[in-house]
This record gives C-alpha cells, sequence and structure tokens, in this order.
RNA sequence: UCCCCGGUAGCUCAGCUGGUUAGAGCGGGUGGCUGUUAACCACUAGGUCGGGGGUUCGAAUCCCUCCCGGGGAGCCA
C-alpha cells in the first residue's frame, strides 16, 4: 500500500508504512506529514479515538523517524493533496534523534554535506523523477528509433579530446589509465559493427570548473550512426529532445508544476528549432554589439568585436540564445576550436561539420556533435597536428582503414538537460550525488 | 589558475566606523490548545564569533596569513 494509490481506497483502513516528514501538535491533536516515497499525505491522530499509548507514540514522535500507520482513508479538503487518513493505530519502527534538515532554510554547503538526507525531501525527490524520465525518454526514443545501446570502457588508455582534463589512475604493471571523458570514439567503432548505436553512461573531466552548469562526473548519452551526415544527426537530434521534453510533459507534470516550472515554454519545445551556422552566429553577435573580453599582453582588459575564428563563451551563447524560445542548433564552427576527429566542410575548409544545441532559458549547451572525420590520412594529419600520441589511436585509425563510411554521433548531457527541462538553477541537484571540484563526499 | 563574495548557537542570519555579561528567528526540551499547512503562546537549554599570528589598555569588529565554502571567467555536456 502506497501513498500514491490513495485515492483508491476512500473509506477503508489502510496501512501506511514510511517516515515522518513533519509533526504538528495542537493539543488532543496531533497532524503528521507522512512519505513514502511515492508522496506525502496527512496523517491526523485525534486523543479520543486512540489508546493513551498510541496517541503518546504520535505526540512525541520525530521528524524521519520510520512508521507504520493504520487508519481509515477520507477525503478532506483541509489536507495538503485532499487525502487524508484518520488514524486508528500507529507504531514507531525506529526513531530518529536530531535529524539536521529541518523545514526551514539551509545553506547550499550544509545540504551538500548531507546529500544522502537531502535527496528525502520533495523538492529532491521530484528532480530525481524527472531525471529519470529524461533518462527513460531517450532510451525509449533510440530503442523506438533502432539504436543499439552498446556500452563503452570507463577505463581507457588514453584521451578523447585532448590530455588536460583527464583523471589519472595506476593501471597494474600497464601504466597509467584515465577515467572516460567520452564513449565517443568506441561507439564509432561500435557503429561500424551494428549500425546505429548508443553509449550511456558517466563521463569525468577533471576540470576546475566552478559554476552551475559543471560536475566532474556527468552521464551522457551519445549516439552514433553509419552512414549518417552532419543534416542528418542534427535533424535527430532535434527530433529526441522534442522527444524528451513532451515526454517528460507527459509523464511529470505534476513534478515540474511543483518545481514552479512554467510549462507553456515547455509546450514550445517543438520542431523545427532554430538553426544558424557559427559565422552567421557571429554575425548576430557583431550586429547586437556583443563584445568579448580579451588581455592585452601587458594585463589589461579590453572589449573587442567578436572575432571570427574564436570560441563561444557562456556570456556569448547567453546573449544569442535571448531572443529564442526554443532550442537553436549553431553548426560549422572553425576547425580550430574544435576536436581532431571531427570532418571538415568539403565547401568551406576553414570549418568543420560540428553543431551544438544551445536550450533557451539560460539552459546552455546541452549537445556537442559532428560528422566524423572518415579519411584515414586526413584523420591521421590531425591527430599529429594535435600532438595526440599516434600508437594510441591505431584502432581507431583501424575504422577508416577497413570499409570506413561517413558517420555522425553527437552526446547530450543528461544532468544539464534536467536543468533546463525543471528549471534548477544549479546542476548539482540534478544528479543523486554530485561530485564537483571542492566536494566528493558523501 | 584568475577575479568577486562569505565563514558568529544544530540551521538561517543580525551585530563589524574597536568599549561592560554576544542577539533574533527556526530547530531541541517542558507546559498549553480539536484543524495545523514552515501553526501559535509561555518558559528553557545551547557559543573557543573558521584556525594561527599581529596592532591595542581593550578585538566578533582593524591588519597579515592559512583553511573552508559560494558565485563567475577560462574549458566544456
Amino acid at each position: 500500500m502506497w501513498v500514491e494509490h490513495l485515492s483508491r481506497y476512500v473509506g477503508e483502513t489502510v496501512t501506511l508504512r514510511g517516515w515522518v516528514y513533519h509533526r504538528t501538535r495542537k493539543g488532543k491533536l496531533v497532524f503528521l506529514r507522512f512519505r513514502d516515497g511515492t508522496g506525502i499525505c496527512q496523517c491526523v491522530v485525534f486523543k479520543p479515538n486512540v489508546s493513551e499509548e498510541v496517541f503518546e507514540r504520535a505526540r512525541s514522535v520525530t521528524q524521519e523517524s520510520s512508521v507504520v500507520v493504520t487508519g481509515t482513508v477520507r477525503e478532506e479538503s483541509r489536507a495538503p493533496g485532499g487525502y487524508e487518513i484518520d488514524v486508528q493505530d500507529f507504531e514507531i519502527l525506529h526513531l530518529a534523534v536530531d535529524y539536521p534538515i529541518t523545514p526551514k532554510e539551509h545553506g547550499p554547503d550544509f545540504l551538500l554535506k548531507h546529500r544522502h538526507l537531502w535527496i528525502r525531501s520533495p523538492r529532491q525527490a521530484a528532480i530525481l523523477r524527472v531525471r529519470a524520465g529524461v533518462e527513460r525518454a531517450i532510451r525509449d526514443f533510440l530503442d523506438g528509433n533502432g539504436f543499439i545501446e552498446a556500452d563503452a570502457p570507463i577505463l581507457t588508455p588514453s584521451a578523447c579530446e585532448g590530455t588536460s582534463t583527464l583523471f589519472e589512475l595506476e593501471y597494474f604493471d600497464l601504466g597509467n589509465a584515465y577515467l572516460s571523458q567520452s564513449g565517443q570514439l568506441y561507439a564509432e567503432a561500435l557503429a561500424m559493427a551494428l549500425g546505429k548505436v548508443y553509449t550511456f553512461g558517466p563521463t569525468f573531466r577533471a576540470e576546475r570548473s566552478k559554476t552551475r552548469r559543471h560536475l566532474t562526473e556527468f552521464w551522457m548519452v551519445e549516439p552514433e550512426a553509419a552512414f549518417f551526415t552532419l543534416e542528418d544527426i542534427m535533424d535527430m537530434a532535434e527530433d529526441m529532445v522534442e522527444y524528451i521534453v513532451q515526454y517528460v510533459l507527459r509523464h511529470h507534470r505534476r513534478e515540474l508544476e511543483f518545481l514552479g516550472r512554467n510549462l507553456e515554454k515547455l509546450e514550445k519545445v517543438r520542431r523545427p528549432f532554430y538553426r544558424m551556422s557559427y559565422t552567421e552566429a557571429v554575425e548576430w553577435l557583431r550586429q547586437h554589439d556583443v563584445k568579448l573580453h580579451r588581455k592585452t599582453p601587458d594585463g589589461k582588459e579590453i572589449l573587442v568585436d567578436f572575432p571570427w575564428g574564436e570560441d563561444f563563451g557562456a556570456p556569448q551563447e547567453e546573449a544569442l540564445m535571448e531572443q529564442f524560445d526554443k532550442p537553436c542548433i549553431v553548426h560549422r564552427y572553425p576547425a580550430e576550436v574544435k576536436a581532431f576527429y571531427m570532418k571538415r566542410d568539403p565547401e568551406d575548409p576553414r570549418v568543420v561539420l560540428a553543431m551544438d544545441m544551445l536550450a533557451p532559458e539560460k539552459g546552455g549547451e546541452i549537445i556537442g556533435g559532428s560528422q566524423r572525420e572518415d579519411d584515414y590520412e586526413a584523420l591521421k594529419q590531425r591527430i599529429l597536428e594535435h600532438n595526440l600520441p599516434l600508437e594510441d589511436f591505431q584502432w581507431y585509425l583501424d575504422l577508416r582503414k577497413y570499409g570506413s563510411v561517413p558517420h555522425s554521433g553527437f552526446g547530450l548531457g543528461i544532468e544539464r538537460t534536467v536543468r533546463w527541462i525543471t528549471g534548477v538553477e544549479h546542476i548539482r541537484e540534478t544528479i543523486p550525488f554530485p561530485r564537483m571540484l571542492y566536494r566528493i563526499e558523501p
């Protein structure tokens, strides 16, 4: 018997097992806010209706004690949720002593130190339910479109996107290994075996970033498909994000409402999304006088017109997105600012066939993807240009040696997507146990 | 790595232009109340004012330094 099914049992006597979320005492009445993970319901203990011992137990029970409640379900407009339990019997399984998180305000440091308890609060539980919904929607969409889930390794021998952001560890007698920062290279090999694949798992970046958009451990889904071009992968990314948002609206409306999310804005997330090339985006930034902070060699800060060739930072992306009410894909970035494996645009060798999807409402970058370089010599050249150890990439070059085909893929960050859809400000609330620059516990 | 902000009761904060025994609300405890929604009322316990050093007759308050946290930049999903 769970709280979520309570409305089916009006007039009946039920037994609920769970925790005391809140208690109010009022003379001969005790109100208990009871939660069991599926929902919250109010239990009323009225002294004349129960034994002396039961009333005393209810009166003295503490927040987050585990309890068994037996009583009659009734509709009651004064109760939060519309239903309440008229208690006949009340048993304490375990009395919680000095539960630290009260219904009042707390600071982020305190809450994060108690993350193992913080997740019991209704707001955190709602966010984690939406997260589960986002993950379910992703698998639903990809499985339904013929993509095979194929997991990439987490322990890897080399870098994927450069060596500055890797967590390093010792791997027996074989030297250093690293925690994966992307499953993409393996996804490419899997796509050559299975056609359309996706990897889904945790990834790790040893970036020293301290913002509300960064975690050192985050989850990413990375679809990769043989014979897909940049255009194909952009269409698919739009399809998938539309599906995720509409799925969550359908299945987690209650949680989104509880979180205070503006649902009308999410309803608008329908294809087609906006699209512009990097070059068009630069023109827009210049026309709208969005400048770039630059440091001169003598350390002075100056403002300059946004130069073609520079990568966008968060301030530029935010300025660009203010005009849009749904996501926008920016494509064809300068080759210099992007990863070595991205294919050059045959129509403009200065740019690569890459794309980022930016979410509106300060959602930021949620997707990064590209068409991959499929020519053996060109790829080898890029690896050398980026000063990467060729021997580590021999297997990856093999993919261009034995039946190379055009292929594309992208990575979608789960936490950033959950952050955007729920509207929570900080990414630390979108994963059960966040890993950040200065925080690894609990 | 760099820039900005902060650290006072279990929690959230006030006090900080130096001056007696350091305050409030919440939470805890005790008592009161049959409808509370973060209840209310009364009483009560609770503090090396982040650590170290310095200035001073006197430091929570000023200075130095270290530690911890928050926000942002860069980098990225």
